[in-house]
DNA sequence: AAGTGGTCTAGACCACCGG
DNA sequence: CGGTGGTCTAGACCACTTC
Protein backbone atom coordinates (compact mmCIF):
# COMPACT_ATOMS: atom_id res chain seq x y z
CA UNK A 1 0.00 0.00 0.00
CA UNK A 2 2.00 2.87 0.82
CA UNK A 3 5.39 1.69 -0.03
CA UNK A 4 7.15 4.39 -1.76
CA UNK A 5 9.07 3.09 -4.83
CA UNK A 6 12.38 5.28 -3.73
CA UNK A 7 14.49 3.84 -6.23
CA UNK A 8 12.71 2.14 -9.57
CA UNK A 9 16.30 1.75 -11.04
CA UNK A 10 18.35 1.23 -8.55
CA UNK A 11 21.27 3.17 -9.33
CA UNK A 12 24.97 0.29 -8.71
CA UNK A 13 26.71 1.54 -5.58
CA UNK A 14 30.16 1.79 -7.09
CA UNK A 15 28.66 3.99 -9.79
CA UNK A 16 26.95 6.42 -7.10
CA UNK A 17 29.86 5.89 -4.96
CA UNK A 18 32.01 7.14 -8.06
CA UNK A 19 29.90 9.91 -8.78
CA UNK A 20 30.18 11.37 -4.55
CA UNK A 21 33.92 10.68 -5.35
CA UNK A 22 34.44 12.65 -8.32
CA UNK A 23 32.67 15.59 -6.90
CA UNK A 24 34.66 15.14 -3.82
CA UNK A 25 37.69 15.11 -5.74
CA UNK A 26 36.87 18.36 -7.95
CA UNK A 27 36.02 20.50 -4.60
CA UNK A 28 37.89 19.04 -1.90
CA UNK A 29 41.10 17.80 -2.98
CA UNK A 30 44.37 19.18 -5.13
CA UNK A 31 46.46 17.20 -7.81
CA UNK A 32 48.75 15.21 -6.91
CA UNK A 33 46.94 15.02 -3.43
CA UNK A 34 46.71 11.04 -1.70
CA UNK A 35 43.12 9.85 -0.66
CA UNK A 36 42.99 7.98 2.46
CA UNK A 37 43.53 3.94 1.60
CA UNK A 38 41.23 1.51 0.19
CA UNK A 39 39.79 0.27 3.97
CA UNK A 40 39.17 3.44 5.21
CA UNK A 41 37.32 4.46 2.46
CA UNK A 42 35.38 1.32 2.12
CA UNK A 43 34.19 1.53 5.73
CA UNK A 44 34.04 5.29 5.42
CA UNK A 45 31.09 4.69 2.91
CA UNK A 46 29.98 1.48 4.34
CA UNK A 47 30.26 -0.61 1.51
CA UNK A 48 32.67 -3.93 0.80
CA UNK A 49 36.54 -2.89 -0.13
CA UNK A 50 35.87 -4.70 -3.33
CA UNK A 51 32.91 -2.77 -4.23
CA UNK A 52 34.80 0.83 -3.66
CA UNK A 53 37.41 -0.34 -5.89
CA UNK A 54 34.90 -0.90 -8.80
CA UNK A 55 34.74 2.95 -8.45
CA UNK A 56 38.24 3.58 -8.13
CA UNK A 57 38.66 1.48 -11.36
CA UNK A 58 36.21 3.66 -13.68
CA UNK A 59 37.44 6.67 -11.98
CA UNK A 60 41.36 5.58 -12.95
CA UNK A 61 39.78 4.66 -16.42
CA UNK A 62 39.07 8.13 -16.89
CA UNK A 63 42.67 9.42 -15.72
CA UNK A 64 41.28 11.28 -12.64
CA UNK A 65 42.81 9.16 -10.28
CA UNK A 66 46.37 7.06 -10.11
CA UNK A 67 47.06 4.13 -7.69
CA UNK A 68 50.61 3.04 -7.25
CA UNK A 69 50.88 -0.02 -5.10
CA UNK A 70 52.56 0.22 -1.97
CA UNK A 71 51.89 3.73 -2.16
CA UNK A 72 48.16 4.55 -2.36
CA UNK A 73 46.06 6.28 -4.47
CA UNK A 74 46.36 9.84 -5.72
CA UNK A 75 44.47 12.62 -7.68
CA UNK A 76 46.21 12.38 -11.46
CA UNK A 77 46.80 15.88 -13.06
CA UNK A 78 44.41 16.72 -15.78
CA UNK A 79 46.09 14.21 -18.99
CA UNK A 80 48.48 15.73 -21.19
CA UNK A 81 47.76 16.53 -24.78
CA UNK A 82 50.23 14.27 -26.84
CA UNK A 83 50.36 15.23 -30.56
CA UNK A 84 50.46 12.47 -32.94
CA UNK A 85 50.58 13.48 -36.57
CA UNK A 86 50.97 17.66 -35.96
CA UNK A 87 54.33 16.60 -38.27
CA UNK A 88 52.23 15.37 -40.54
CA UNK A 89 54.21 13.07 -43.88
CA UNK A 90 57.51 12.70 -41.38
CA UNK A 91 59.29 9.64 -40.80
CA UNK A 92 59.73 8.28 -37.73
CA UNK A 93 62.95 9.91 -35.77
CA UNK A 94 63.15 12.58 -38.22
CA UNK A 95 62.19 15.55 -36.45
CA UNK A 96 64.12 14.79 -33.48
CA UNK A 97 60.99 14.64 -31.43
CA UNK A 98 60.31 13.10 -28.11
CA UNK A 99 60.60 9.57 -29.34
CA UNK A 100 64.30 7.57 -28.26
CA UNK A 101 65.00 4.17 -29.89
CA UNK A 102 66.12 1.53 -26.64
CA UNK A 103 66.66 -1.51 -29.10
CA UNK A 104 66.42 -3.49 -32.60
CA UNK A 105 66.09 -7.03 -33.45
CA UNK A 106 65.06 -9.47 -36.35
CA UNK A 107 61.46 -10.79 -35.65
CA UNK A 108 58.68 -12.23 -37.34
CA UNK A 109 55.68 -9.63 -37.16
CA UNK A 110 52.71 -10.25 -36.13
CA UNK A 111 49.66 -11.45 -38.16
CA UNK A 112 48.23 -8.36 -38.57
CA UNK A 113 51.54 -6.63 -39.27
CA UNK A 114 52.52 -8.74 -41.51
CA UNK A 115 49.23 -8.28 -43.83
CA UNK A 116 49.62 -4.47 -43.35
CA UNK A 117 53.04 -5.07 -44.89
CA UNK A 118 52.30 -7.64 -47.60
CA UNK A 119 54.92 -9.52 -46.20
CA UNK A 120 55.17 -13.26 -45.82
CA UNK A 121 53.81 -13.98 -42.48
CA UNK A 122 56.72 -15.89 -41.53
CA UNK A 123 59.30 -13.34 -43.05
CA UNK A 124 61.70 -11.58 -41.11
CA UNK A 125 61.61 -8.04 -40.52
CA UNK A 126 63.87 -5.22 -38.96
CA UNK A 127 61.76 -4.76 -35.44
CA UNK A 128 63.08 -1.02 -33.66
CA UNK A 129 61.59 -0.59 -30.30
CA UNK A 130 60.79 2.90 -29.31
CA UNK A 131 60.06 4.99 -26.24
CA UNK A 132 58.41 8.55 -26.19
CA UNK A 133 58.96 10.65 -23.09
CA UNK A 134 57.01 13.77 -22.15
CA UNK A 135 57.60 15.84 -18.98
CA UNK A 136 60.11 13.34 -17.82
CA UNK A 137 57.28 10.15 -18.10
CA UNK A 138 57.35 7.58 -20.60
CA UNK A 139 53.78 7.80 -22.46
CA UNK A 140 54.28 6.09 -25.31
CA UNK A 141 55.73 1.97 -26.13
CA UNK A 142 56.44 1.67 -29.66
CA UNK A 143 57.37 -1.22 -32.20
CA UNK A 144 58.33 0.19 -35.83
CA UNK A 145 58.36 -3.18 -38.15
CA UNK A 146 60.42 -2.10 -40.98
CA UNK A 147 60.64 -4.68 -44.07
CA UNK A 148 64.21 -5.27 -45.21
CA UNK A 149 63.14 -4.12 -48.85
CA UNK A 150 62.86 -0.69 -47.32
CA UNK A 151 65.92 -0.03 -46.14
CA UNK A 152 68.34 -1.31 -49.13
CA UNK A 153 71.57 0.05 -47.86
CA UNK A 154 71.56 -2.32 -44.34
CA UNK A 155 73.19 -5.15 -45.81
CA UNK A 156 76.31 -5.64 -44.41
CA UNK A 157 75.61 -5.58 -40.75
CA UNK A 158 77.83 -6.77 -38.25
CA UNK A 159 75.48 -6.81 -34.43
CA UNK A 160 72.36 -6.31 -35.82
CA UNK A 161 70.60 -5.77 -32.53
CA UNK A 162 70.61 -2.67 -30.03
CA UNK A 163 70.24 0.53 -30.05
CA UNK A 164 72.60 1.78 -31.74
CA UNK A 165 71.36 -0.34 -34.95
CA UNK A 166 68.27 0.94 -34.82
CA UNK A 167 69.06 4.27 -35.29
CA UNK A 168 70.68 3.21 -38.50
CA UNK A 169 67.72 1.63 -39.78
CA UNK A 170 65.86 4.67 -38.88
CA UNK A 171 68.75 6.82 -40.69
CA UNK A 172 68.26 4.56 -43.70
CA UNK A 173 64.41 5.26 -43.47
CA UNK A 174 64.64 8.29 -44.24
CA UNK A 175 66.12 8.28 -47.39
CA UNK A 176 62.66 7.12 -48.85
CA UNK A 177 60.37 9.61 -50.31
CA UNK A 178 57.22 9.67 -47.38
CA UNK A 179 54.29 9.85 -49.83
CA UNK A 180 51.74 9.48 -47.09
CA UNK A 181 50.62 7.95 -44.08
CA UNK A 182 47.25 6.08 -42.26
CA UNK A 183 46.48 5.75 -39.01
CA UNK A 184 44.59 4.00 -36.59
CA UNK A 185 43.56 4.16 -33.03
CA UNK A 186 42.01 1.76 -30.88
CA UNK A 187 42.05 0.56 -26.81
CA UNK A 188 43.80 -1.83 -25.68
CA UNK A 189 45.90 -3.84 -22.66
CA UNK A 190 49.30 -3.45 -22.12
CA UNK A 191 51.57 -6.44 -22.47
CA UNK A 192 53.92 -7.35 -20.84
CA UNK A 193 57.09 -5.88 -21.91
CA UNK A 194 55.21 -2.44 -22.89
CA UNK A 195 53.78 -2.35 -19.35
CA UNK A 196 57.32 -2.84 -18.20
CA UNK A 197 58.29 0.13 -20.28
CA UNK A 198 55.33 2.42 -19.49
CA UNK A 199 55.72 1.60 -15.62
CA UNK A 200 52.60 0.24 -15.54
CA UNK A 201 51.06 -3.12 -14.44
CA UNK A 202 50.01 -5.48 -17.42
CA UNK A 203 47.30 -4.82 -18.65
CA UNK A 204 46.67 -1.44 -18.29
CA UNK A 205 44.79 -0.20 -20.53
CA UNK A 206 46.21 1.72 -23.43
CA UNK A 207 45.66 3.60 -26.88
CA UNK A 208 47.06 1.95 -29.81
CA UNK A 209 47.86 3.88 -32.40
CA UNK A 210 48.82 2.17 -35.79
CA UNK A 211 50.45 4.09 -38.50
CA UNK A 212 51.33 3.19 -41.84
CA UNK A 213 53.62 4.33 -43.70
CA UNK A 214 53.81 4.15 -47.29
CA UNK A 215 56.76 5.01 -50.11
CA UNK A 216 57.11 4.42 -53.64
CA UNK A 217 53.43 3.16 -53.97
CA UNK A 218 53.50 0.44 -51.44
CA UNK A 219 53.38 0.42 -47.26
CA UNK A 220 57.07 1.02 -45.99
CA UNK A 221 56.65 0.12 -42.71
CA UNK A 222 54.20 0.10 -40.02
CA UNK A 223 54.54 1.01 -36.29
CA UNK A 224 52.55 0.30 -33.64
CA UNK A 225 52.74 2.42 -30.82
CA UNK A 226 50.67 2.18 -27.19
CA UNK A 227 50.01 4.79 -25.77
CA UNK A 228 48.95 4.93 -21.74
CA UNK A 229 45.39 5.57 -22.06
CA UNK A 230 44.99 7.12 -17.97
CA UNK A 231 47.74 9.76 -18.68
CA UNK A 232 47.30 10.67 -22.46
CA UNK A 233 45.22 12.85 -24.54
CA UNK A 234 45.84 11.71 -28.42
CA UNK A 235 45.74 14.87 -30.38
CA UNK A 236 45.37 15.31 -34.13
CA UNK A 237 46.51 18.60 -35.33
CA UNK A 238 45.59 19.29 -38.99
CA UNK A 239 45.39 23.84 -39.15
CA UNK A 240 48.33 24.01 -37.37
CA UNK A 241 47.25 26.70 -35.30
CA UNK A 242 46.10 26.08 -31.74
CA UNK A 243 45.76 22.95 -30.59
CA UNK A 244 42.85 21.24 -28.21
CA UNK A 245 44.41 21.74 -24.61
CA UNK A 246 41.97 20.43 -22.70
CA UNK A 247 38.97 18.71 -23.30
CA UNK A 248 39.04 15.99 -21.50
CA UNK A 249 36.59 13.84 -19.46
CA UNK A 250 33.21 15.71 -18.51
CA UNK A 251 33.92 16.93 -15.75
CA UNK A 252 30.47 17.97 -15.21
CA UNK A 253 28.83 19.57 -12.13
CA UNK A 254 25.20 18.07 -13.35
CA UNK B 1 67.91 -26.55 0.13
CA UNK B 2 66.42 -28.49 -2.79
CA UNK B 3 63.05 -26.08 -2.47
CA UNK B 4 63.15 -25.71 -7.11
CA UNK B 5 61.62 -21.77 -7.16
CA UNK B 6 58.59 -23.21 -9.54
CA UNK B 7 57.75 -19.52 -10.36
CA UNK B 8 59.59 -16.37 -8.95
CA UNK B 9 57.50 -13.79 -9.98
CA UNK B 10 54.12 -15.78 -10.05
CA UNK B 11 52.20 -14.57 -13.08
CA UNK B 12 48.53 -13.63 -11.89
CA UNK B 13 45.88 -16.35 -11.88
CA UNK B 14 43.43 -14.37 -14.12
CA UNK B 15 46.64 -12.98 -16.22
CA UNK B 16 47.40 -16.60 -17.11
CA UNK B 17 43.67 -17.74 -17.80
CA UNK B 18 42.80 -14.53 -20.63
CA UNK B 19 46.13 -16.36 -22.07
CA UNK B 20 44.55 -19.73 -22.65
CA UNK B 21 41.17 -18.55 -23.20
CA UNK B 22 42.58 -16.36 -25.88
CA UNK B 23 44.46 -19.20 -27.39
CA UNK B 24 40.77 -21.11 -27.27
CA UNK B 25 39.16 -18.51 -29.27
CA UNK B 26 41.48 -18.33 -31.89
CA UNK B 27 41.51 -22.20 -32.05
CA UNK B 28 38.15 -23.61 -31.23
CA UNK B 29 35.61 -20.99 -31.70
CA UNK B 30 34.00 -18.94 -34.01
CA UNK B 31 32.67 -15.68 -34.47
CA UNK B 32 29.43 -15.50 -32.95
CA UNK B 33 29.56 -18.78 -31.05
CA UNK B 34 28.65 -18.89 -27.88
CA UNK B 35 30.69 -19.61 -24.73
CA UNK B 36 30.03 -21.64 -21.70
CA UNK B 37 28.43 -19.91 -18.95
CA UNK B 38 30.84 -18.09 -16.08
CA UNK B 39 29.92 -20.50 -13.57
CA UNK B 40 30.50 -23.33 -15.42
CA UNK B 41 33.96 -21.99 -16.99
CA UNK B 42 34.92 -21.00 -13.23
CA UNK B 43 34.43 -24.36 -12.18
CA UNK B 44 36.14 -26.12 -14.99
CA UNK B 45 39.06 -23.83 -14.32
CA UNK B 46 39.75 -24.60 -11.07
CA UNK B 47 38.90 -20.83 -9.66
CA UNK B 48 36.27 -18.35 -8.33
CA UNK B 49 33.38 -16.82 -10.42
CA UNK B 50 35.05 -13.57 -9.86
CA UNK B 51 38.81 -14.54 -11.04
CA UNK B 52 37.19 -15.19 -14.19
CA UNK B 53 35.39 -12.74 -14.85
CA UNK B 54 38.27 -10.41 -14.51
CA UNK B 55 39.70 -12.23 -17.42
CA UNK B 56 36.59 -12.17 -19.41
CA UNK B 57 36.80 -8.56 -18.63
CA UNK B 58 39.97 -7.89 -20.30
CA UNK B 59 39.12 -9.99 -23.51
CA UNK B 60 36.37 -7.54 -23.60
CA UNK B 61 38.27 -4.80 -23.25
CA UNK B 62 40.06 -6.19 -26.46
CA UNK B 63 37.38 -6.62 -28.46
CA UNK B 64 37.38 -10.11 -28.63
CA UNK B 65 34.51 -11.05 -26.48
CA UNK B 66 30.85 -9.58 -26.21
CA UNK B 67 28.44 -9.89 -22.87
CA UNK B 68 24.80 -9.72 -22.37
CA UNK B 69 23.29 -10.02 -19.55
CA UNK B 70 20.44 -12.57 -19.81
CA UNK B 71 22.15 -13.47 -22.89
CA UNK B 72 25.68 -14.93 -22.48
CA UNK B 73 29.43 -14.53 -23.54
CA UNK B 74 29.90 -14.71 -27.63
CA UNK B 75 33.13 -14.30 -29.87
CA UNK B 76 33.15 -11.08 -31.26
CA UNK B 77 34.14 -10.45 -34.64
CA UNK B 78 37.15 -7.88 -35.46
CA UNK B 79 36.46 -4.80 -34.72
CA UNK B 80 35.04 -2.76 -37.81
CA UNK B 81 37.35 -0.02 -38.54
CA UNK B 82 35.74 3.38 -38.45
CA UNK B 83 36.79 6.33 -40.94
CA UNK B 84 36.86 10.04 -39.00
CA UNK B 85 38.02 12.41 -41.36
CA UNK B 86 38.26 10.54 -44.11
CA UNK B 87 36.20 13.51 -45.35
CA UNK B 88 38.30 16.04 -44.03
CA UNK B 89 37.19 19.84 -43.74
CA UNK B 90 33.87 18.60 -43.98
CA UNK B 91 30.92 20.12 -41.48
CA UNK B 92 28.98 17.51 -39.63
CA UNK B 93 25.88 16.55 -41.76
CA UNK B 94 27.37 17.64 -44.78
CA UNK B 95 28.84 14.45 -46.88
CA UNK B 96 25.29 12.32 -45.80
CA UNK B 97 27.56 10.31 -43.85
CA UNK B 98 26.18 7.37 -41.51
CA UNK B 99 25.31 10.32 -38.83
CA UNK B 100 21.80 10.89 -37.68
CA UNK B 101 20.82 13.60 -35.79
CA UNK B 102 18.33 12.50 -33.10
CA UNK B 103 17.38 15.89 -30.85
CA UNK B 104 18.12 19.27 -29.99
CA UNK B 105 17.97 21.41 -27.45
CA UNK B 106 19.74 25.11 -25.59
CA UNK B 107 21.73 23.63 -22.83
CA UNK B 108 25.14 25.40 -20.89
CA UNK B 109 27.93 23.08 -22.30
CA UNK B 110 30.65 21.36 -20.06
CA UNK B 111 33.15 23.70 -18.99
CA UNK B 112 35.81 22.21 -20.56
CA UNK B 113 33.47 22.63 -24.26
CA UNK B 114 33.13 26.39 -23.21
CA UNK B 115 36.80 27.09 -23.37
CA UNK B 116 37.37 25.78 -26.74
CA UNK B 117 34.32 27.97 -27.80
CA UNK B 118 35.85 30.60 -26.27
CA UNK B 119 32.19 31.60 -24.76
CA UNK B 120 30.99 32.10 -21.05
CA UNK B 121 30.92 29.09 -18.72
CA UNK B 122 26.83 29.56 -18.69
CA UNK B 123 26.07 31.01 -22.37
CA UNK B 124 23.50 28.61 -24.08
CA UNK B 125 24.44 27.04 -26.82
CA UNK B 126 22.78 24.74 -29.33
CA UNK B 127 23.30 21.34 -28.71
CA UNK B 128 22.75 18.60 -31.54
CA UNK B 129 22.59 14.85 -30.40
CA UNK B 130 23.45 12.55 -33.17
CA UNK B 131 23.80 9.17 -33.65
CA UNK B 132 26.39 7.14 -36.24
CA UNK B 133 25.13 3.57 -37.00
CA UNK B 134 27.13 1.62 -39.12
CA UNK B 135 26.45 -1.97 -40.40
CA UNK B 136 23.11 -1.92 -38.54
CA UNK B 137 25.14 -1.21 -34.93
CA UNK B 138 25.35 2.13 -32.84
CA UNK B 139 28.93 2.36 -33.03
CA UNK B 140 28.54 6.46 -31.77
CA UNK B 141 26.88 9.19 -29.99
CA UNK B 142 27.95 12.71 -30.91
CA UNK B 143 26.88 16.34 -29.12
CA UNK B 144 27.43 18.81 -31.55
CA UNK B 145 27.78 22.40 -29.57
CA UNK B 146 26.87 25.62 -32.01
CA UNK B 147 27.00 28.91 -30.27
CA UNK B 148 24.20 31.19 -31.46
CA UNK B 149 26.89 33.25 -33.24
CA UNK B 150 28.05 30.79 -35.78
CA UNK B 151 24.30 30.14 -37.18
CA UNK B 152 23.45 34.19 -37.46
CA UNK B 153 20.19 32.38 -39.50
CA UNK B 154 18.70 31.06 -36.69
CA UNK B 155 16.96 33.60 -35.26
CA UNK B 156 13.22 33.02 -35.65
CA UNK B 157 12.39 29.65 -34.15
CA UNK B 158 9.31 28.42 -32.91
CA UNK B 159 10.16 25.30 -31.31
CA UNK B 160 13.85 24.87 -30.83
CA UNK B 161 13.74 21.22 -29.99
CA UNK B 162 13.68 18.10 -31.72
CA UNK B 163 15.39 16.40 -34.41
CA UNK B 164 13.65 19.04 -37.36
CA UNK B 165 15.66 21.72 -35.58
CA UNK B 166 18.92 19.77 -35.67
CA UNK B 167 18.63 19.69 -39.05
CA UNK B 168 17.91 23.23 -39.06
CA UNK B 169 21.10 23.58 -37.56
CA UNK B 170 23.14 21.61 -39.28
CA UNK B 171 21.92 23.15 -42.16
CA UNK B 172 22.91 26.69 -41.22
CA UNK B 173 26.29 25.78 -39.74
CA UNK B 174 27.22 24.64 -43.81
CA UNK B 175 27.06 28.20 -44.81
CA UNK B 176 30.39 29.03 -42.72
CA UNK B 177 33.32 28.10 -44.61
CA UNK B 178 35.75 25.90 -42.79
CA UNK B 179 38.79 26.09 -42.63
CA UNK B 180 39.97 23.36 -40.30
CA UNK B 181 39.47 21.10 -37.44
CA UNK B 182 41.37 19.35 -34.60
CA UNK B 183 40.77 16.52 -33.31
CA UNK B 184 41.98 14.81 -29.90
CA UNK B 185 40.93 11.30 -28.82
CA UNK B 186 40.92 9.81 -25.46
CA UNK B 187 39.87 7.09 -23.15
CA UNK B 188 36.54 7.88 -21.20
CA UNK B 189 34.04 5.90 -19.71
CA UNK B 190 30.13 6.09 -21.23
CA UNK B 191 27.39 8.72 -19.66
CA UNK B 192 24.09 6.54 -18.94
CA UNK B 193 22.45 8.52 -22.03
CA UNK B 194 25.31 7.73 -24.35
CA UNK B 195 25.26 3.95 -23.13
CA UNK B 196 21.67 3.76 -23.49
CA UNK B 197 22.54 5.32 -27.24
CA UNK B 198 25.01 2.84 -27.49
CA UNK B 199 22.89 -0.59 -26.18
CA UNK B 200 25.67 -0.56 -23.63
CA UNK B 201 25.84 -0.54 -19.58
CA UNK B 202 26.65 2.74 -18.36
CA UNK B 203 30.39 2.63 -17.73
CA UNK B 204 31.16 1.03 -20.66
CA UNK B 205 34.45 2.03 -22.24
CA UNK B 206 34.18 4.44 -25.30
CA UNK B 207 36.85 6.32 -27.02
CA UNK B 208 36.10 10.03 -26.78
CA UNK B 209 36.78 12.27 -30.19
CA UNK B 210 36.74 15.72 -29.94
CA UNK B 211 36.52 17.86 -32.99
CA UNK B 212 36.98 21.61 -33.22
CA UNK B 213 35.71 23.60 -36.23
CA UNK B 214 36.95 26.46 -37.00
CA UNK B 215 35.96 29.00 -39.42
CA UNK B 216 36.52 32.61 -39.69
CA UNK B 217 39.62 32.53 -37.73
CA UNK B 218 37.71 31.38 -34.55
CA UNK B 219 36.29 27.75 -33.07
CA UNK B 220 32.77 27.60 -34.50
CA UNK B 221 31.35 24.60 -33.06
CA UNK B 222 32.49 21.45 -31.13
CA UNK B 223 31.56 17.96 -31.40
CA UNK B 224 32.34 15.49 -28.62
CA UNK B 225 31.57 11.66 -29.90
CA UNK B 226 31.68 8.63 -28.02
CA UNK B 227 32.48 5.63 -30.00
CA UNK B 228 32.30 2.07 -28.77
CA UNK B 229 36.01 1.15 -27.49
CA UNK B 230 34.89 -2.75 -27.85
CA UNK B 231 33.83 -2.73 -31.68
CA UNK B 232 35.79 0.05 -32.87
CA UNK B 233 38.39 1.08 -34.29
CA UNK B 234 38.72 4.61 -35.54
CA UNK B 235 40.69 5.28 -38.81
CA UNK B 236 42.55 8.34 -39.48
CA UNK B 237 42.83 8.36 -43.69
CA UNK B 238 44.92 10.89 -45.63
CA UNK B 239 46.36 8.99 -48.42
CA UNK B 240 42.97 8.20 -49.69
CA UNK B 241 44.01 4.74 -50.92
CA UNK B 242 43.70 1.70 -48.84
CA UNK B 243 43.01 2.23 -45.04
CA UNK B 244 44.52 -0.47 -42.53
CA UNK B 245 41.83 -2.80 -42.23
CA UNK B 246 42.70 -5.02 -39.73
CA UNK B 247 45.25 -4.13 -37.43
CA UNK B 248 43.59 -4.84 -34.18
CA UNK B 249 45.02 -6.37 -30.93
CA UNK B 250 47.92 -8.55 -31.94
CA UNK B 251 46.67 -11.51 -31.47
CA UNK B 252 49.94 -13.26 -30.78
CA UNK B 253 50.94 -16.84 -30.05
CA UNK B 254 53.66 -15.54 -27.99
C1' DA C 1 10.38 -20.17 -14.58
C1' DA C 2 15.01 -20.95 -15.74
C1' DG C 3 19.34 -19.32 -16.96
C1' DT C 4 22.45 -15.64 -17.95
C1' DG C 5 25.69 -11.95 -16.61
C1' DG C 6 25.97 -7.86 -13.04
C1' DT C 7 26.54 -6.50 -8.30
C1' DC C 8 27.97 -7.09 -3.55
C1' DT C 9 29.95 -9.04 0.67
C1' DA C 10 33.53 -10.28 4.29
C1' DG C 11 36.98 -12.19 4.66
C1' DA C 12 42.22 -13.83 3.33
C1' DC C 13 46.84 -13.63 1.54
C1' DC C 14 50.40 -11.59 -1.50
C1' DA C 15 53.66 -8.11 -3.80
C1' DC C 16 55.49 -3.88 -3.40
C1' DC C 17 57.18 0.54 -1.32
C1' DG C 18 58.72 3.36 2.18
C1' DG C 19 61.11 4.48 6.42
C1' DC D 1 58.96 -3.56 9.39
C1' DG D 2 54.15 -1.59 8.64
C1' DG D 3 51.10 0.16 5.24
C1' DT D 4 49.60 0.30 0.55
C1' DG D 5 47.17 -1.53 -3.41
C1' DG D 6 46.63 -6.22 -6.12
C1' DT D 7 44.75 -10.82 -6.19
C1' DC D 8 41.61 -14.45 -4.82
C1' DT D 9 37.83 -16.95 -2.59
C1' DA D 10 32.94 -18.79 -1.76
C1' DG D 11 29.25 -17.53 -1.24
C1' DA D 12 24.60 -14.41 -2.00
C1' DC D 13 21.20 -11.74 -4.34
C1' DC D 14 19.64 -8.95 -8.31
C1' DA D 15 18.39 -7.52 -13.27
C1' DC D 16 17.67 -9.02 -17.53
C1' DT D 17 16.44 -12.16 -21.49
C1' DT D 18 14.31 -16.01 -23.21
C1' DC D 19 11.10 -19.58 -23.43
Amino acid sequence: MGTTQLESVPEPKYWHLKTVLSEALDSDFAVGEVLPNERELAARFGVARATLRQALEQLELEGRLQRRRGVGTTVAPPRMGVAVGAETDVWPGAGDDAWQPVACEETTPPAAVARLLDTDPDEQVHTVRRSRMTHGQPVAAELLYVPAGSVPGLTAIGAPTGAAHARAVLRELQRLELEGQDRAVELGSASAEDAKQLDRLPGAPVLVLTTRYVAEGRTAAVAVATYRADTCRLTFGETGSVQITDAGEDRRAS
